[in-house]
DNA sequence: TTGAAAGCGCTAACAA
DNA sequence: TTGTTAGCGCTTTCAA
């Protein structure tokens, strides 16, 4: 039979309340009685019923991850930080995916509450005025990661998607290039917008006539966008909202006969490990994936001890990385 | 002050009993009460506590994914089926990364078992007779994926592993190959050996000279091994354990102004998404890792309810996908 | 510094 | 068919 606390605390001849005391460390139990106490733990091989505690205590030590979908490879370096912080401080970690379903998101979030997790990273596309409500009336600590939400109560970490655009149009403006056309991402997703709009920005600023293809984030989005923009704009060089765009782009590019750079150039965003892996290799914005999911657990575990009051939007640094896919007009 | 079952039972006029029961389902509660019960919550906003009912029945409907490391591109889509398995079936799902250490292995099993996990799905690379004593003693179902172990009491699903290889040499034989190196995985990862294995078993019988170059699951690993085994052993085709060394391998060959397949074939194994993406595309074996996953929750599942008795070891099938990476030797 | 006892919010015998 | 009551295994006042 597993021990419990009962029989713990009949072995160390104390009572179980003294158990609990040492259970959780508390500084006031005299040494020799702890020692008798660690003792009988340590003999009957007694482990804690994390559950009992729980509901003692009315809360857990676990956090949830809600995310769009897994399968996408930007996700995993971000849930590998957030992993290993939690594991880091001692949280256990639920997740789930949503696919952007706002009706999926909002159930898995009410069971991750439901479960009382101490908090929730939220990688969420839907955050209207409605949302926001009611992720506010749940009273559980939230950080969104990857979209900046300004004058809303929650705690965010992201990257400047906009002057991240920016770069990347410079970028190759400075290259030369002035057809320049912009596959962009999903109309709800923030960071799809800031994306779109830094371009739109940088290409007026530049006196450039702009060219978008609207998508989704993915590969066959990429292939299938690309062969209506070489039809209808001719472009000397693309900037993709993500680097799965990019690289369908790419690879419809070849399929047409054209070469990258030589007849067109391209970057993309997010600096998936397959960047590197490509021919040719791909240019991209690099985004500390890892290190977003680390700082959000720290602003989590911040929140949920009530070490800060308010809420705190942290913009980390993105860095475009030159690879082969880019070119300058003069160098076909 | 959030409700609980009291105030629920209090408002309906009946024993907590009956709510309980209406909770649960418990079809012996009469129509008309179980209406006013119902009511009863709808009108207090009454959600039932996940941990009290926990701790009454001393189960969770929790369970636990255990995993080397979801940034691995293989691991996203089969954790993707686990976790749309467990949703499906109402249990929420903890994951934990442990970069196959067997130390961390443990401390995430014992950490998941004090969550009170209704049982794990395991994905290990250290199951030597300590370790499967140990979860043997846990007396939490689990269910192994990706290996196979023969004459252990764990449900385990996964592919044949040794026959993948040795279709995958047979493939290159048929297209005329005789030099084929196997580039293999870790040597304390069964799948690997598995491969590595039936490699060898596949090139005797074919009276061929195997050359095997050890390594890890990697890209940089590919590249690395790739280049000794071009130094020492001259091959035509490349047979690699999976797809992330077989990307490797071909980057280090083009950069040696070698082509694929024109100079050196190349076959991978798993099907990762790049596979498709890559130029050449890469022919390899297709593991149905969505599957694995969803198969694995059903065996948990049926452990966890309790409908088998013994153990049960399922075996899927991988099928071969021929792309551009391959070709016949005399297509040169 | 330690112990006694009352919960935490539910489930499940057992009785009625 | 419903209610009574005793737990589940901890934490946490309050008293000693």
């Amino acid at each position: 039979m597993k021990p419990n606390i009962d029989h713990v605390a009949e072995r160390a001849q104390v009572s179980k309340a003294t158990v609990s005391r040492v259970l959780n460390n508390n500084p006031q139990v005299k040494g020799e009685i702890k020692e008798r106490v660690l003792r009988a733990i340590e003999e009957l091989g007694y482990r804690p019923s994390v559950i009992a505690r729980n509901l003692a205590t009315n809360r857990t030590n676990n956090i949830g991850l809600i995310l769009p979908d897994i399968t996408n490879p930007y996700f995993p370096v971000l849930a590998r930080g957030i992993e290993d912080a939690a594991h880091r401080l001692g949280y256990t970690l639920f997740i789930g995916n949503t696919d952007n379903d706002p009706k999926i998101e909002q159930d898995i979030i009410y069971k991750m509450v439901e479960q009382q997790v101490g908090g929730i990273v939220l990688i969420s596309s839907t955050l209207d005025e409605k949302t926001v409500n009611e992720l506010t009336s749940l009273h559980t600590p939230i950080v969104l990661c990857d979209r900046l939400i300004e004058d809303k109560p929650f705690d965010a970490v992201s990257i400047d998607n906009y002057k991240a655009a920016q770069d990347s149009i410079n970028y190759l403006i400075e290259r030369g290039h002035t057809r320049i056309a912009h596959l962009a991402g999903p109309k709800n997703i923030q960071s799809a917008v800031s994306r779109r709009t830094g371009y739109m920005d940088a290409m007026h600023a530049a006196n450039l006539e702009p060219f978008v293809s609207v998508g989704t984030f993915s590969y066959e989005s990429g292939v299938h966008q690309m062969g209506a923009v070489i039809d209808e704009y001719a472009p000397t060089a693309i900037f993709a909202a993500n680097d799965l765009l990019a690289l369908g782009a790419m690879q419809e590019i070849h399929r047409r006969g054209l070469r990258v750079p030589e007849d067109i150039s391209i970057i993309g965003c997010d600096d998936i490990a397959f960047c590197a892996m490509s021919r040719p290799t791909l240019s991209t914005i690099s985004i500390p994936a890892y290190q977003i999911g680390v700082t959000a657990v720290q602003l989590l575990d911040d929140q949920m001890k009530g070490v800060r009051s308010g809420s705190k939007n942290v913009i980390l640094e993105h860095k475009l990385i030159h690879r082969e896919s880019c070119n300058g007009v003069d160098q076909k």
